[in-house]
DNA sequence: TTGAAAGCGCTAACAA
DNA sequence: TTGTTAGCGCTTTCAA
């Protein structure tokens, strides 16, 4: 005797095969109805007709996995970066916007891989590239001289802010020495002299080049740095509160500076609460100018240096499909470092210098 | 005569056919040593060494794609939000961030699906859910009541801040009315008594049960809220400010209320910035409260009311692997809508009223 | 302990 | 125009 009917699965997505049965024709046609695949060149009216409706009747909806895997392409870009604690975030959301954005102008999905440090990069980035994504974004990586040694062959990537030039991956930025400079420029045109720097750390390429960029537009303009105006600490609001305080407080009697100009936002958003504290008005007292043009920039309305960050995160999705899809080996032509201009944002924080000096209370 | 040999094909990641061959066993006996698979019991360690020593040498990788196709399992979540614009964005990484901490804790990716409108949601979310996604999460969907009609019943979904309950779909939110109330039985307590509340849109769940909220409280004291002393507007830094400023046209010379409650953190900020333009001094002259308790509220140091973006994220990822283990049908036992609770943070915007009260300028 | 065979759902050659 | 066949790389019975 036959055994018991085996219970019925529980219902399962329909395949094409499901799709073709019901409409009485093979798999294949039902592919080529459905899926725009080229199997050969056209199906009859008729045909079509009844894959359609049987694929609307079943309610079919293409395996993405299945057809990745016949296609060896997922459509899916991999991004890597470390987003824990606040102050990188409003960084990642920025880049992660453009990303996902021109993402899914491209037809393209975006998976987002978390390291909760980059020393972990070597043990978990080869286990990402595992056939899901066909390439890989790496944000604001910190990677050793030797990651090319690695990273995986197989997959494309590209990475934005990059601290090291890798072999094989090809960096955006944007030119923060440029941006550095014009404002510092722009500071010394409108008269202010004692220009305190609150920097980023020194592993950081990105503070040092804001550094480079004060720098050079003093000399540019022939005016020499005030000594010791040059501070470093981390790109946080309590980087930025913690610096100016303890430079204030080591400082007391002597001039006030006539500006500020922070590495980042964040830094600028801390000296300016240690300023408003003090009891100085700012831009009356003293002006004070950010980096980044984070949100937390626009809702303060801190003038600031604007980093086209969602741009960068689009042309990053750019470049990437432009290697994935030209194949690893074929070569890619194009530059090994991509520099995208940044730009002034004039806001409330900026103002000419007083007339009469402040002593720092 | 043979043909030529065809050309290499560009180096290809190994499989485990080729690890089976170096190491001289079966592809089955490399994917049992390299894969955790239970394809029998056990292996010989003889051929276990090998096999590794084999995989090593191939730099093997396992390929997610087809272990997902065997296994009807692709360890990804889906994320389907609108990211656009820069208020929900906020909002969005906060969830977000809790999400992908848990759901990697959990052993599993999540990849994110843009649309920039909820109304493309009949189109979009079933195209989503083609098999690359184990489940997807709704963030703060905005959905039709006859959702259940259209979205795709194999792939289990949660939401988080659903406008409203859709059958099938499990909702975690936190619970708002409980903050609103909280936080102004504290503003009555500390002796506050004109309350202006500045809300949310009409049609948002969210800003209506913070509108409950404030009234709850004040019966609660036994006070009458101020007539007129409720606006509604949108959750955002702009919206905050308009409400507020055109409000206060309207009030010129009628006395200035004690304290603002903002149904948002963007709107405090909103309100602030208005309120600082008139040369009012915050929490002296007037106190300001907002909701969320987002990077900006923190960094502004607002008094707020917190709402647990990050558990939500991370409960949800939990809820929803619940229910994919489970299998859809075998049925989920627990809550259709979960409710976190929400918490006073006190911060330097909220202190006691003035005495002498101020007339609207 | 190991291998052969079948299949996940889709696609691409090729033959009919 | 359509169906047949043979994979994509991995997993899982089942038999040896």
């Amino acid at each position: 005797m036959a055994g018991e009917p085996k219970p019925r699965r529980a219902r399962r997505a329909a395949t094409l095969a499901d799709v073709g049965r019901e409409a009485g024709v093979s798999a294949m046609a039902a592919s080529a109805v459905l899926n725009a695949a080229k199997t050969s060149t056209r199906i009859s009216e008729e045909t079509r007709v009844r894959v359609l409706a049987a694929a609307e009747k079943l309610r079919y909806r293409r395996n993405a996995t299945a057809r990745g895997l016949a296609h060896r392409r997922m459509n899916t870009l991999g991004v890597a970066a470390t987003l824990i604690g606040d102050e990188p975030n409003q960084y990642f959301l920025e880049v992660f916007n453009g990303i996902i954005q021109r993402a899914a102008a491209r037809g393209q999905t975006a998976t987002v891989f978390t390291l909760s440090d980059w020393h972990e990069a070597p043990l978990r980035i080869p286990a990402f590239c595992d056939g899901r994504i066909d390439g890989l974004i790496l944000l604001a990586p910190l990677l050793q001289p030797d990651a090319a040694s690695w990273l995986p062959e197989h997959t494309p990537m590209v990475s934005v802010h990059a601290n090291h030039v890798i072999a094989g991956v090809v960096n955006l930025e944007s030119d923060e020495e440029a941006g550095a400079f014009e404002m510092t420029g722009r500071l010394l045109a409108m008269g202010h002299r004692r220009i305190l720097h609150v920097g980023g750390p020194l592993d950081a390429m990105g503070a040092e080049r804001r550094v480079q960029g004060y720098l050079r537009a003093h000399a540019a303009a022939r005016v020499k740095p005030p000594a010791g105006h040059v501070l470093r600490g981390t790109f946080s609001v309590e980087g930025g509160r913690d610096a100016l305080e303890s430079w204030l407080r080591r400082h007391r009697g002597e001039p006030l500076p006539d500006a500020v100009f922070a590495a980042s936002d964040a830094i600028a958003l801390g000296c300016i609460d240690r300023l408003l504290a003090r009891g100085l008005r700012i831009p009356a007292d003293i002006s004070v100018v950010g980096f980044d043009d984070i949100v937390l920039a626009r809702t303060a309305r801190i003038a600031t240096v604007r980093q086209p960050l969602r741009e960068l995160g689009a042309k990053a999705v750019d470049v990437l499909l432009t290697r994935i899809e030209a194949g690893l080996h074929a070569g890619y032509g194009g530059p090994r470092n991509i520099v995208l201009p940044t730009e002034l944002v004039v806001r409330g924080t900026l103002a000419a210098p007083r007339t009469a000096p402040l002593a720092i209370a």
